[in-house]
DNA sequence: AACTCGGGGCT
DNA sequence: AGCCCAGAGTT
């Protein structure tokens, strides 16, 4: 079935039809959104990394803000780190952030500024993978390049009445090739979001509404009454709990003990408050334990809070303890820091939860 | 191919 | 609690 010739799937399907019912439909019911307000392919860019995993409600406001401070590639080139994080906090994905402006850096320097309207220039830029290639070939620059998202392979599963399993890295690829037979060459744009929109907004993935829809009479799925037993996708494993005791530490000036945590993995360039990995770290010698790795004497006072924080893939306890410190602070990533100076730095949300503990 | 990487809104 | 979201990078 894999490597089955993919005009297989669309014997007997009005492919004509189909891209015209579904353009006429996004271009008269198509939400207004801020990245649709011109073709700018850096608008356009900026906003397909912001959706990444990311719903669009969510988006909206995070992208005003980020195309007022960077408004163009040179704005967002030229800027801090840690300001474009900033911007980012609370976004979620944080290295999304990071790889979009060493991206935009690879756009100012060797093609002045303007994003690459070619597969190839564009699908190198780091964040740039085979969807949002996709989107802003054909919605900034009108060619009729294949954007698979999750929207579009629940869509086609239905409509075309596939069964492997989206979960699957290569099955993307089934649904690339079936989108290059399908694409409309006059208005790739409106055929690609169309798709996406109509996932959106009717082809839901628990109940969708059939009814509604524009393209019903072309649904494999429905005209079998199967369109919520597709698509077929494998499930995945559960988090680890990993639990952390998190330090409120105050020094006698009023500060607080923060740190920037290093620049891979986990909320990447970000900062925290102390965690002690109690997993590693008998309850009796935190003390000690802070004092190997700040060289800060401290006294614990009290637990005031307890804020469990799920990730995709992890999940931290975290036990908020207030503490004060004295001594000197030994260590390449901490600094102490005052309320105020707190605000210009990126934290993740499990962070800001702490912060009104302060 | 499997795993890592956030956060929020639904069911 | 689990699922999903305009996915990509790393291993």
């Amino acid at each position: 079935m894999k490597n089955e010739p993919t005009y297989n799937m669309l014997e007997g399907f009005d492919i004509e039809a189909f891209r015209n019912d579904l353009i006429e439909w996004f271009r008269a019911e198509q939400r207004i959104l801020p990245w649709r307000e011109n073709q700018d392919p850096y608008r356009v860019w900026v906003s397909e990394i912001m959706l990444q995993q990311t719903r669009v409600d969510t988006v909206i406001p995070y992208f005003q803000n980020f195309l007022e401070k960077f408004p163009t590639p040179q704005a967002l080139a030229y800027a801090e780190e840690q300001e474009v994080l900033k911007a980012w906090e609370g976004l979620g994905y944080y290295s999304r952030a990071r790889n979009l402006q060493t991206a935009v850096r690879e756009v100012v320097e060797s093609y002045d500024g303007k994003v690459p309207n070619n597969e190839k220039e564009l699908g190198s830029l780091k964040g740039v993978g085979p969807y949002t290639r996709g989107a802003i070939l054909s919605i900034a620059y009108d060619l009729p390049s294949p954007a698979v998202d999750g929207n579009v392979m629940r869509v086609l599963s239905r409509i075309l009445m596939i069964e492997e399993d989206i979960a699957k890295p290569a099955t993307r690829k089934i649904f690339e090739s079936l989108i290059r037979e399908l694409i409309s060459k006059e208005d790739p744009s409106a055929f690609n979001q169309g798709l996406m929109e109509l996932g959106a907004l009717v082809c839901t993935p628990k109940s969708p509404s059939c009814l509604l829809c524009p393209v019903r009479s072309h649904c494999r799925a429905f005209h079998q009454g199967k369109e919520t037993e597709l698509p077929i996708k494998s499930s995945k494993k559960k988090q680890k709990r990993l639990s952390y005791m998190t330090l409120v530490l105050k020094d006698q000036e009023g500060r607080y003990v923060v740190e920037q945590r290093p620049d891979t993995g986990l909320l990447a360039n970000l900062w925290q408050f102390p965690m002690v990995p109690m997993q590693q770290v008998d309850r009796e010698k935190v003390q000690d334990w802070v004092k190997d790795h700040y060289g800060l004497d401290i006294d614990l006072l009290n637990t005031v809070d307890h804020i469990k924080h799920t990730f995709s893939h992890v999940i931290w306890d975290m036990e908020v303890v207030t503490a004060s410190a004295s001594g000197e602070l030994q260590s390449k990533v901490a600094r102490f820091a005052a309320k105020e100076e707190l605000e210009e730095l990126p934290f993740p949300v499990s962070h800001q939860k702490v912060h009104k503990h302060l």
